[in-house]
DNA sequence: AATAATCACAACCGCCACAGG
DNA sequence: ACCTGTGGCGGTTGTGATTAT
């Protein structure tokens, strides 16, 4: 009997996002801002349940989210903060203002706790080890097996995994290297491989996504759909009409100038960007390779009478919330790069953490 | 060259909290 | 006080890409 199914219902679509869905959910929220998951259904007919587009928007389409390589600094900081907060991604992830919770998770859990783990197993002869042999399944953090072991118990593993992580931040913060440089301490096959298939930002993945589904649908390109052109060059033109319901679906956004739009994905190395990528009527497509990052700048053209006055608005509060996520950012980054007073504000947190985690029992 | 193993990451699922009726 | 709808979160899965055998 309890709730029914997540999105079950019929007609829903599930699986990757085509480009045309994105631009449909971009051009939905540049009107209407984020929020009111539950209306781009019915206003925009996109087949997708609310939740799916919440979640690509933020893990995904939302400005100014940072892609690929995660650097030394932020890599330090998430081991600080997970040693300090937990699995607590999205606490994490305040902190981290251009990285989404699902990044930082999906960084933990292949790579950064394989790495705190052999450190773990390195250091000392670790009973851990023989529960961790469901490997992926059981976090650093023991927090799957909290319930079944003693308060003291639990607690004397939460403090060797802080202090575990701990060590691994002291020597990151030790070894001032880049995040492609080997790390000393770990064996060669296990040295981190940093060479993600960056999944660039926003504007080159639509294009490159764009390019595989003109190709694997090029009755959706003539009929269904129109894409015209697409030029990136530190400006981003797109024409696209989805003419499945031009009132609902229709997406007609032209070259911003200078426009300090809110689709402005800038990149801390973006600004030497220049590509272009255009699609012919034949669904031909080119895109220079090895480029990502890109500003994506979109002007739109509301249907509606007032809501370029609420899309400035909603521009207004977005630059006021990337500016106020600095804040923390700036503290933290202040507090942990402080060699100085980094250890004992570490352990007056830690004592923190500590001692709110024994308010649980 | 073919296949298996591993990795990286987008997306889904289920649970929970909270607001509004 | 209870019910319902919605959004948020963390865990997990699916899948394409890459690497190893």
């Amino acid at each position: 009997m309890g709730r029914p199914p997540y999105c079950e219902k019929i007609g829903v679509k599930k699986g990757p996002w085509t480009p045309e869905e994105d631009i449909i959910l971009v051009s939905y929220i540049q009107e209407h801002g984020p929020g009111n998951w539950r209306n781009v259904l019915t206003n925009t007919g996109l087949l997708r349940c609310s939740k799916s587009c919440r979640l690509r928007w933020t893990n995904y389409l939302r400005p100014g989210i940072k892609r690929g390589n995660f650097t030394e600094h932020e890599e330090k900081m998430i081991i600080h903060l997970q040693a300090l907060l937990g699995n607590r991604w999205a606490a994490i992830a305040s902190y981290l203002p251009q990285r989404t919770d699902n990044d930082i998770k999906n960084y933990w859990n292949t790579y950064l706790k394989k790495k705190l783990d052999n450190k773990k197993v390195e250091g000392h002869d670790d009973h851990d080890h023989e529960n961790n042999h469901q490997e992926g399944k059981s976090s650093s953090s023991s927090s799957s097996s909290q319930s079944k072991i003693s308060k003291g118990q639990w607690e004397r593993r939460l403090q060797s995994d802080i202090h575990t992580a701990k060590q691994a931040l002291s020597e990151a913060l030790s070894h001032d290297t880049p995040s492609n440089k080997p790390i000393p301490d770990l064996p060669e096959e296990q040295q981190p491989v940093q060479t993600y298939t960056t999944y660039a930002s926003s504007a080159v993945n639509i294009a490159k996504l764009l390019q595989n589904w003109m190709k694997n649908s090029p009755k959706l390109s003539s009929s269904s759909s129109k894409i015209t052109q697409m030029s990136l060059n530190n400006n981003l033109s797109i024409s696209a009409v989805s003419s499945s319901s031009p009132s609902e679906g229709t997406v007609n956004v032209a070259t911003g100038q200078g426009l300090d739009s809110l689709f402005s994905f800038n990149s801390s190395n973006n600004s030497d960007v220049s590509q272009s990528v255009s699609v012919d009527e034949g669904g031909n497509f080119s895109t220079p390779e090895n480029t990502n990052a890109a500003i994506f700048q979109v002007e739109s053209k509301p249907n509606f009478p007032d809501s370029k006055a609420e899309y400035g608005k909603f521009q207004e509060e977005n630059k006021q919330n990337l500016e106020t996520q600095q804040v923390p950012l700036t503290l933290l980054e202040k507090w942990l790069l402080d060699d100085a007073n980094a250890q004992t504000q570490e352990d007056q947190l830690i004592g923190m953490a500590l001692s709110e985690t024994a308010d649980l029992f």
